[in-house]
DNA sequence: AGCATTCTGACAGACGTCTGTCTTTTTCTT
DNA sequence: AAGAAAAAGACAGACGTCTGTCAGAATGCT
């Protein structure tokens, strides 16, 4: 019943333990024959070394770094959340996980503080990616020192981080798309895609999933041309304010970044039929506007669950064993089956 | 840095090591005012004790057991590789889980099974809940037995039951009634809820789901009638095409239950205009269909996230832990967003 | 055969906790 | 104050693994 052990290796393969030690643990010195014989005996006995004794031996604890942006607000503050809920409750399974503080869409200033990361600072960092050219950089200098790279949210530097952990945004874009599809039952439309900035990646895949499911329906929903609000509220106000006049049959909204505040702001006080909405993100405020009923679907990423995805593929990582993670499947809230607010 | 251990409480609190550990371990027979200190001093260094030292001191491994109702294909085909998986990455966590077979829709073989189970045989079991007298029964006897019992899916015996793992299944159905406005756009429409059995809780609690956002639309979308299929297939023929053809106008179906492989057989030798279709539970036949564009959405309870949800719960039952879990929320499928095949 | 080299085995101390036994100290009782 | 009872301390062996050291055995080479 029990689980073998090392020793039950050892008695097997007709060898001392510390042989068997020595084949498991690559320490070498072995002659051939040996490291078959233990080999085998490990595959007949099914054995497993215990992580958790291994581990209390040698002292080892993970130690893994958040790099966050700042924000006590929206999603980059629900990370956080998640973060530091999965620190409080790993901290009893030797995770040491601390939270670092950068400058919010500075790649740049990310990538200078990861350059100042020590060879035994930690096992394994998450950031946010971007697309920048320093942030490869060091990504790569990490990676040279044995430090896992786990991206969050956005990916970057595929060639040089360990794993990306966050959704498909063009699954993303094509879901908001479906969704409006669907909305619009037989009937036509305009669409509007709003969007932070063209020249992040994510952004932009976003709207071309929305490009592509709203192409396959030959017509009948019409995309606008995208306004761009750099997630300044003023900007939102007046691009959308503009676009709303401008066209005034628009029958959907496809918020794609951040900078929703100021969008729910405008629906709120808006008069008649409001144009269906979908945005990004549960957040405080995308979750009492969809309570009010002032939009109509949020496309979330499960933060919570993203970053518990993200720290078993760390260990996964400082533990030197395969990587498998589910992907992050883009969840669809809607007023009826909004989690509880102090959950994920 | 590294975290406090016992002895390190021992030293603060001024006692023993033996002392600490007596309090530590409620073993009685230490004075009141060193029982305060060592609390004290606990509180203190924020010690929390290491429990995978402890387990491997106790030799103790969590033996848990799955009751699950045969059968290989549908929901709980899923449902069960969900705890196969599950099992397999516990098992290096000193986790052994094992699956016992029951007979499917028979709530007394599941009663007469679980009252086989003997004080020592495992520290908890996970199990299917329905309304069942017998069960009750059984469930209150493991429990005073010491064995946590879980319920999975549909809850039952809520008095006697430690968990309930599983969606809210009001929210199941107002979420599905949602969809169904919102594919409504501002027309009107009827809609055809599809059931099992009434008499199963999970079944009803689904369809009142329905019927309260319905009702909140102020008669736009007219419920009819539910038909009754008792998940047999040509049951769900013959009363479907009945349906269908009683009322032509028939613009969304709301299927509550288990059988979708009849209903969808229907849909995809429906000529015209098929109607609005969301339905329960991504299995094989539930995904082709949607990707198939066969139906429109399908509500999903996550089994492998469910699953993992209840075996941590267990954990910390059979820890004597205070359990904490965040709801299942049911998910929200359409052809866009499926997670791939292999996974949950 | 003798010697160097490689391989193997034995052992001990650690990690943090559990548990049992035994002794010593403190406190209470009369 | 003496004895009983309660409380506290000391200690050892275990769980499964890691790691280092050292002695002994097997093998290779000349």
């Amino acid at each position: 019943m029990r689980n073998p052990t090392l020793h039950d290796v050892a008695r097997a393969a007709g060898v001392s333990y510390s042989t068997a030690d020595r084949v498991l643990n690559r320490r070498g010195g072995v002659a051939e024959k040996s490291v078959l014989r233990v080999q085998r005996a490990i595959q007949d006995l099914g054995y497993q070394r215990d992580i958790q004794a291994a581990n209390l031996s040698r002292r080892r604890s993970y130690v893994f770094r958040f790099y966050l942006p700042q924000g006590d607000h929206g999603f980059f503050s629900v990370l956080r959340q998640a973060v530091e809920r999965q620190a409080q409750q790993q901290q009893a399974d030797r995770v040491s996980i601390s939270i670092h503080d950068v400058p919010p869409l500075d790649a740049d200033a990310l990538a200078a503080t990861l350059l100042r990361i020590g060879p035994d600072d930690c096992d394994c960092v998450g950031v946010v990616g971007s697309d920048s050219e320093s942030l490869i950089t060091a990504v790569r200098r990490l990676n040279d020192m044995g430090i896992g790279v786990v991206m969050l949210v956005s990916d970057a530097a595929p060639e040089a981080r360990s794993l990306y952990v966050g959704i498909n945004n063009v699954v993303a874009g094509r879901t908001a798309g479906s969704l409006l599809r669907l909305a619009h039952g037989r009937g036509t439309g305009r669409i509007l895609p709003i969007l932070g900035k063209l020249d992040s990646r994510d952004h932009r895949d976003r709207l071309w999933g929305l490009t592509e499911v709203l192409a396959e329906q030959g017509g009948r929903l019409q995309q606008l041309p995208p306004i761009e609000v750099l997630d300044r509220p003023e900007t939102m106000r007046d691009k959308l304010e503009a676009a709303l006049s401008a066209t005034p049959e628009i029958t959907g909204i496809y918020s794609i970044g951040a900078g929703n505040r100021a969008l729910i702001h405008i629906l709120r006080r808006m008069s008649g039929q409001r144009p269906l909405v979908i945005l990004h993100e549960l957040t405080s405020h995308s979750r009492s506007a969809l309570e009010a009923g002032l939009i109509d679907a949020v496309i979330d990423q499960k933060p919570q669950e993203e970053v518990a995805v993200a720290i078993g593929a760390m260990k996964a990582i400082a533990d030197n064993l395969p990587v498998s993670v589910n992907d992050v499947i883009p969840t669809i809230y809607i007023k009826e089956n909004l989690p509880e607010p102090n959950q994920s």
